[in-house]
DNA sequence: TTGTACGCGTTATCAA
DNA sequence: TTGATAACGCGTACAA
């Protein structure tokens, strides 16, 4: 058995080539009963339509990419899923590819889906500048893009994402009410959403009259887990090895603040009494650390889900759009017990 | 400016069609000048071939789908790393798509992806019998398919998993060699791998003449994590209630034994020397738990490896194949605090 | 070395 | 209500 065409069917049932195709698109050209007799017969030998074919004719393929990052973090997963909300109810078919944090990775992840006709890209850039060529370049080609998470990209589109400084600026101020005054900022060399998240670091000190110590700026090479625990270990022991220790840590990212957590505990330092900890973190299994971790988390699926009705509004009008918003939600802050000194309960 | 296609190209440089495809391919059939010509057009144009066209044409689209039940776990991502690994190599685009779990989702996965006319699918499948005939199908319109993880499916085909009934064998040894005589098994109530691992646990118990409690079996709902917790919960409770507590737990997932660590953290009970854990789990968090969590880890980029690696053969060679293996890959144990009963240091 | 002509499977236009 | 035909963009015999 292999796969049998419009053609076939039309062979087997004696009638032409575009009834059939009339008749699998439901056209109230074609009389009730020849549709029946051709979607019986399709039913019956499984018949499913080329969309290679389809696609080439109809010049759209119904079909929409994510590019990522990288897949294997609770925020993208969750982001995913607010895009596959939609995509069901618009049905549209998903593409999901991972840049791996990799310009020349994410060039080609453009190549492939521009040469494949997808009618719209969601994509949250590797950095501030990469490939913007390819995504002008296909915004020019009228496949609509729009931007989710790393939303610095000099792409003039819509974008989705956070508002890092507010969430940045809350989660100190909560440091600095538990009674935080040395605060270490963990965060990672070259990431789009850093600066932000530092700004209202910063400004949350300078609200509250506490100097800021430029070594308590802890700038990581995030590129794996093993150079993220370096940086961070040996932070950490100069940090503590220091006059005046530190008593709080505020990560940047997920992975900064989930590793950070775990070097505590091997350098047996009790998290929250002797240092607190908080960052940015969409795990799930915050709640099962221990201590459980505070986090700033995002709301991925509801990113998701706007970025991709966006993306799907563009698609279907067609009309060129020069006019663009940048949507920054709100984090929202989980204080556990990580971050809340035993004195204070 | 819109997509160009190689019909441009040939009127913009006079030449035929024919010319123009055969020189992007690089034909040995069109003279260096021509070929240097139209390539500088091509490329001062960013002409991208059409690939729709290209596959309609050729029959195959040098493109592989995934189909997991989620990507939201490490074990997926890391098999979807050696996946992308021979993808790059071999030059073979990969669509990824999740099923959540769903044998509609999935079904309507497999329906878009053989329309869309790839060229192998990689699959770990809802269940046991899950859309059987789709696959069947597919495998019938010579559209090889691969099962990875979840390889207990009735699809005779090749299938890339680990040794589960050993992994969980292991685990619960160490678990008896650290004194436990009371082990709580904490499963899922549908999950492809979970007879194995209980095989394997009951085996190990059996071996060192150690009474098999029913009630120490606890069947979880897998639906999400709210179910997970609730029944996990429920069942502490009652055992930490019983006359003969129980003095170690052994999870069959990732996400079990994590909201496992977590409830104990918050019921207070002693993490290990109250009781002790250790799951199945390919979390780089492990590490970051306190007490940090012993698992029984896949290989899970090796996994994604082999299997790409062999569907990859099984494209490229035409000829229909009758035989088939399962491989089954080692786990390995990572014994950290969590399992490590402190008296024993 | 280059060009002509056909077909991949589908949809759309127009005629019957 | 149905059918013949052209076209989407590309690759490839075959002809020149």
């Amino acid at each position: 058995m292999t796969k049998i065409t419009i053609k076939d069917i039309s062979i087997a049932l004696q009638v032409s080539i575009s009834t059939v195709s009339k008749a699998l698109s439901d056209s109230h050209e074609i009389s009730e009963s020849t549709k029946s007799r051709i979607r019986d017969y399709a039913k019956a030998n499984n018949f499913s339509i080329n969309k290679v074919a389809q696609s080439l004719k109809l010049g759209r393929s119904n079909t929409i990419a994510v590019i990522a990052c990288a897949i294997n973090n609770d925020l993208v997963s969750q982001i995913l899923e607010g895009i596959q909300e939609v995509a069901i109810e618009s049905k549209y078919d998903i593409i999901i590819m991972q840049s791996m944090e990799d310009e020349s990775i994410e060039r080609s992840c453009i190549e492939v889906l521009k040469a494949r006709g997808i009618d719209g890209l969601l994509i949250s850039p590797v950095s501030e500048s990469s490939n913007i060529d390819m995504l002008l370049n296909l915004k020019l080609s009228k496949v609509p893009v729009v931007l989710f998470d790393r939303i610095n990209s000099q792409l003039n589109t819509y974008k989705y994402g956070v508002k890092n400084f507010d969430g940045a600026y809350q989660a100190t101020v909560h440091l600095i009410k538990q009674g935080c005054t040395n605060i270490l900022h963990i965060t990672g060399s070259q990431l789009g959403v850093a600066n932000e998240r530092l700004s209202g670091f910063l400004a949350a000190l300078q609200e509250y009259r506490i100097p800021f110590n430029p070594e308590n700026y802890i700038p990581c090479n995030l590129k794996n887990t093993n150079t993220i625990d370096a940086d961070i270990r040996k932070a950490l022991k100069k940090a503590f090895k220091s006059k005046n220790k530190p008593d709080a840590i505020f990560g940047a990212t997920d992975l900064i603040t989930i590793r950070s957590l775990g070097i505590l505990a091997d350098m047996n330092i009790n998290v929250p009494n002797d240092i607190a900890v908080i960052g940015f973190a969409n795990t799930k299994a915050a709640f099962a650390m221990n201590p459980s971790l505070s986090t700033i988390s995002q709301p991925g699926k509801q990113i998701g889900y706007l970025a991709m009705t966006q993306l799907v509004k563009m698609i279907k009008t067609k009309r060129e759009i020069d006019y663009f918003e940048t949507i920054e939600l709100d984090t929202s802050m989980h204080i556990r017990k990580s971050s809340l000194k035993e004195t204070r309960i």
